[in-house]
DNA sequence: TTGTACGCGTTATCAC
DNA sequence: GTGATAACGCGTACAA
């Protein structure tokens, strides 16, 4: 077992002191020739890397970036840290993931165990627990401290920070309007609790078309799940209680089985009823038939994020305290549900 | 902006000296009472917490794991990581997850990266270049040096190390016994090519339960994909080019993708052609009909792959070099498919 | 009971 | 051209 070789090994071995050897492996013009050339020869046979925790001491500055997310088996999260990690590792940085598991607690301590110096930023989406409660305390700490913050998807307008956010009023409301123009009068809508700012706000955007086509919506046509668990018993009775030529779901799991339920029932799809989903996933190309969905970009909100995140914390100049909020335009992607 | 307080600041504001303070924060027996209510409670009002990095550098420990993974759009790889997650956090450890994106270069880059210091172990299932390369040079460097490594999924013979896989194999076997039991001849295989380590165990398994059934196996029958991209034209051709009454893939993607191929080409499923496809995840339940599957236990995997490393991590006594290899057996869930 | 000194690995400054 | 020294923040053996 060759143990990792550190700046000291080389400077005893090669009789030098340290310091000439940390420079030597910099290239410094200061240091001869030779001893450079011996010195990095060295080095490259016995692979030489300097250590990181080192560094990072030195600098205060670690290279990793936090991301904190509700949960990972969502298709929408894992594509954000697909995003993420690719624009952070193109500039050397690693992606520490943390996921709160939509829980407040989880949230707190992930936050603090990274915030004592292993990251230099954070991106995160709030968790359900989180957006519930509204207690903003331990992220308010942590922007207090001068660490850099960027939320996405699940924000909150008491934080001041950098936001990425895909506009999902718009979103909604082009989905709806889309199916009121197909003639459609009667749309179910299957969201969450409002406390959930995405569930929210799609079902503003959905009540928004029905006021501007002038459509009065049928209270019963909306159904707000408690979280944002799958709990097929609540949506199986919404579905069969009333009755619908269309269905628009905050997220595909909700669709893709808001669509078996509706084939169970029955009714043709897209003949009869259309369905649309948010999240633009696997499931929704391949559901049978495939979903119709709202593309919330999360690739490219992830990257953005990390672009916004790394700027502040690559920028010296602390000065100016303006916080952007980036609004990405939400896609209808059309397939066979419409 | 407050910043973050450290042993010095402390130690200044009180006016005694900075160890005093680490003792008086560790309840040290060697500092009076009264100077540790002093400390303990300054320390709390200014929210002192030690900074992660520099014990990291005292104790050659960072408390961190370094996940490779080759994708987490996947299913499987997402639930593994949430697997790791859960056990590592429940015992202080962050977990920092790295895409190879299927890349031997971003696998060796990142590997390289971590290496250095910011992590005390590896999880990490191979990219498939590296596997298509037979190249894990990288992984025995780092071995070399002492970091522990446990290999899930797609693991090699090549590298001695701790593992975790599902019996692929018996997976396979038991999916391809169920067919035959139905009564299916005539069942299509769409696997990977051989270099994948999965691919061709499980290719292995279809093959054993033919033969255990003393039943021949069409050549055609199987199709063996290039790699695990999605390309729907191949599927296309090789399903209508055969005649099949049932279908086995090797991922969920390949199977509801391979179902959809199947109906439009008017067959009935599962009345003419059963499908079951790997992976239990989402797109496998949601499908339409739902898929039957094998499970890989992807979770539990994860679970397993952090504590098999945890335990490595933290036994001083690196004597024994014994590697174990778990394997987890695979479950067949049934469904609608079938 | 408290404080001094040292080391973890690196880098930057300053002296020779 | 090379080396000694200090510093990042913490913890601990040893000295006072």
């Amino acid at each position: 077992m060759k143990k990792k070789i550190t700046l000291k090994h080389i400077a005893k071995e090669l009789d030098v002191s340290i310091s000439t050897v940390s420079k030597a492996l910099k290239n410094s013009e200061e240091i001869s020739r030779d001893t450079k050339e011996k010195i990095q020869a060295f080095a490259k046979l016995y692979n030489y890397r300097p250590n990181n925790i080192a560094v990072s001491l030195k600098n205060k500055r670690t290279k990793n970036i936090g991301v904190i997310i509700p949960d990972i088996v969502h298709h929408f999260f894992a594509t954000v840290i697909s995003g993420v990690e690719k624009y952070a590792n193109s500039l050397g940085y690693n992606v520490i993931v943390c996921l709160s598991d939509e829980s407040f607690d989880k949230e707190v301590i992930n936050m603090e165990m990274l915030a004592n110096g292993s990251i230099d930023g954070f991106i995160m989406s709030l968790s359900s627990e989180t957006q519930q409660k509204g207690d903003y305390n331990h992220i308010k700490e942590v922007t207090e401290q001068g660490i850099p913050l960027v939320l996405f998807d699940r924000v909150t307008n008491s934080v001041q920070c950098d936001k990425v956010i895909i506009d999902d009023q718009l979103g909604a409301y082009k989905a709806t309007k889309k199916l009121l123009d197909m003639g459609k009068r009667n749309i179910a809508l299957l969201t969450t609790e409002d406390y959930l700012s995405v569930g929210s706000e799609r079902t503003r955007g959905y009540l928004r078309a029905h006021a501007d086509s002038n459509i009065a919506v049928n209270d019963k046509n909306i159904f707000k799940m408690p979280t944002m668990e799958m709990e097929e018993a609540l949506i199986r009775d919404f579905i069969a209680n009333i009755t619908l030529d269309a269905l628009l779901c905050v997220n595909e799991i909700f669709a893709v089985f808001g669509l078996k339920v509706v084939k169970e029932l029955g009714m043709k799809v897209p003949e009869e009823v259309s369905v649309i989903g948010f999240t633009d996933g696997l499931l929704s190309k391949y559901s049978n038939p495939s979903l119709t969905s709202i593309a919330q970009h999360g690739e490219s909100m992830g990257e953005t994020a990390a672009k916004m995140l790394i700027k502040r914390i690559e920028d010296e100049s602390e000065e100016e305290e303006y916080f952007q909020t980036k609004i990405i335009e939400p896609t209808l992607i059309e397939r066979e549900s419409t």
